[in-house]
DNA sequence: ATGAAAGCGCTAACAG
DNA sequence: CTGTTAGCGCTTTCAT
């Protein structure tokens, strides 16, 4: 009878006891005290099975495993990570998240995180340098197991903490000089070699190109790459056809228009990614030509966006989602076993045409 | 000489002693009872500067800080959740990050978080409900000291736990029945009721409306706002013009070829959404109309997307930032004064006029 | 294989 | 105004 009701209490094992009235503080829930009572054992057992330690009799484990199931027993994080184990969390630090591109990438930390059981705790800085530094310092406050770094501005300033403290962290989409960090990134150079030879192709000579935040890894060697390709067909890279962005839409935008009213307008913009590419489109329909008819657009990244376009963006597909699932990995990895080297996972990019560029003839 | 090297070790407080070599688990960091040392107080008495309690001597509390700011202390948020205080993190329940919407009200529940010295965890559903009352659970992991919870799904069948816990919680843009519930939303009725207005006042008669998902009350409310426009103007509901959506472009784009293909075709849609809408410009820019030239089409929320749209999106603009940042503001105020009753705040909406709707003459 | 006991860092009475 | 003390829930030796 008490355990027809316990059970039937059990089918919604989260809709707790009512029966507390005004409970000043947090609500007295099931603990691992509970458990053991329920289950006969000393609350180190219960302790012990939860965690999966191997010497525990298996009859035992099954008793406990069936009582905390029953109880609907939740790990109390707090005192777990206080004791000395995991948070069982781990924090994301981006700039912001408007933006295809990064909210792609939390989706795949995101659905990697869930599938291991962690939480992800979102730090956004905006691209303002005082907040990274602030936000590391969290690490002290002991939130989270491990760091996942989108494109952080001012890697430096922190990264030697971070390493000092041997605390796990990873990089996303960012170098690193020091060479001890965990990285995954994507052919960025190879990427924009690649856009730019696929212009050229086209039959494409005047080629603009409008760079990240110079500031960032994968802008630094976009333009690289893009210089390279362009040097490899022996046209002279032309500095001023390489314009500063800083990988968002505005300056796509009015750098597009000093590159249409140009004497010698380019017929075809390299965007260091798509939301720079976005802008460029709108100046340039803005200024009377169209796409591709008058000027090619290429851009990299691959974001949701850029099939909402019109035209639809030609741009360098990165495997985003991938780079937060690897990433994840990587840090768990780290998480689990800190003695393990740091390593570099790299993802290859890959040409999407779509409508935003066409073929030329030399004599145009 | 030993203050001095202490001064110096300061200036980089979070850069902490290297001197651990291999710390098998987490670094001995600067703990309240280092700052009591160090400051020759107890360390109740530090606890008390650093939660601002009243009755602490100017001196004392000067003293305290001081110490506490020169070792770096950064408080173990574990430690002082276990022992009854707040974790100072709220978690945040989203469907998913793929839409403009929800991050431009993720964006404005961060920022005021930040200001309010919170942190943020976050949790993805991407609709699935079964994680939805999974994460539900996250309270009683005692991770968060409340939830937001963005347009759930399934809201009542965990309303219920969270309100016997009387734990802080705030929905967003979903309204709930027991009237127990903080609320912030936009007025979803009035706005449809304007933009089915607008359309009318622009001569339309033939207007199609593409629902948002009908589990949600925004989608309920703006498909009651359209009818009643109609009804107000005596133009017939046809439900042949109704189709249901879920909010996504995808079903926006499948309905739009269904509403073009009508004998009767619309001369305008009313989307429930902006990524509704921008499914249909697809689906009838495909079909070879041009928009608002043959059909007008009107979004809702105003994203920052739908001015990259060609044409630009006219739609009904909700504060979508602000409905994060008064979401936060609720939530902070019910966790400091559990006993206050549940609020409810409703936001204007506003016509944003852009280019994809037309006047058509009563012949057309 | 399992119990006992010592904290982890902090807050909140309870005494002065 | 400030020190003392008792836990919060859990992991981890150390015994047995």
């Amino acid at each position: 009878m008490k355990n027809q009701i316990l059970q039937s209490f059990t089918e919604s094992s989260w809709v707790m006891s009512r029966e507390n009235k005004q409970s000043t503080k947090k609500n007295h829930n099931i603990t691992i005290v509970d458990v053991a009572r329920d289950s006969g054992v000393s609350y180190s057992t219960v302790s012990r099975v939860l965690n999966g330690y191997e010497y525990v009799k298996e009859s035992t484990r099954e008793r406990v495993l069936a009582s905390a199931e029953k109880l609907g027993y939740v790990a109390n994080l707090q005192a777990r990570s206080l004791a000395g184990g995991k948070m069982h969390v781990v924090g994301l630090l981006v700039p912001g998240l408007d933006n295809g591109y990064i909210a792609e990438i939390v989706r795949g930390a995101d659905d990697e995180l869930f599938r291991s059981d962690y939480n992800m705790m979102l730090y956004t800085t905006h691209r303002y340098q005082g907040k990274e530094s602030e936000y590391v310092k969290s690490i002290y406050s002991g939130l989270t197991d491990g760091l996942l770094l989108l494109v952080p501005l001012t890697t430096t300033s922190y990264l030697d903490a971070l390493q000092a403290q041997n605390f796990p962290y990873v990089l996303i989409d960012q170098a690193d000089s020091t060479n001890r960090s965990n990285i995954v990134d994507s052919t960025n150079w190879q990427g924009a070699y690649d856009a730019t030879n696929y212009l050229i192709g086209l039959g494409h000579r005047k080629i603009a190109h409008i760079t990240g935040l110079m500031g960032l890894s994968s802008a630094t060697e976009r333009l690289e790459g893009y210089k390279a390709a362009l040097t490899d067909h022996n046209i002279s890279v032309d500095e001023n056809y390489i314009l500063h962005g800083d990988f968002y839409q505005h300056l796509g935008y009015t750098h597009a228009q000093t590159l249409v009213n140009m004497s010698e307008r380019p017929t075809a913009i390299f965007a260091a990614n798509d939301l720079t590419a976005i802008g460029v489109m709108e100046a340039v329909r803005e200024f009377g030509l169209s796409i591709p008819e008058d000027l090619s657009i290429i851009g990299f990244d691959d974001i949701p966006q850029s099939v909402i376009t019109y035209p639809k963006l030609t741009t360098m597909h990165q495997s985003l989602e991938q780079m937060g699932r690897v990433a994840v990995q990587l840090l768990l990895e780290q998480i689990e076993n800190p003695e393990r080297p740091a390593r570099r996972i790299t993802l290859a990019t890959r040409l999407v045409e779509r409508e935003s560029c066409r073929e030329i003839s030399v004599s145009e």
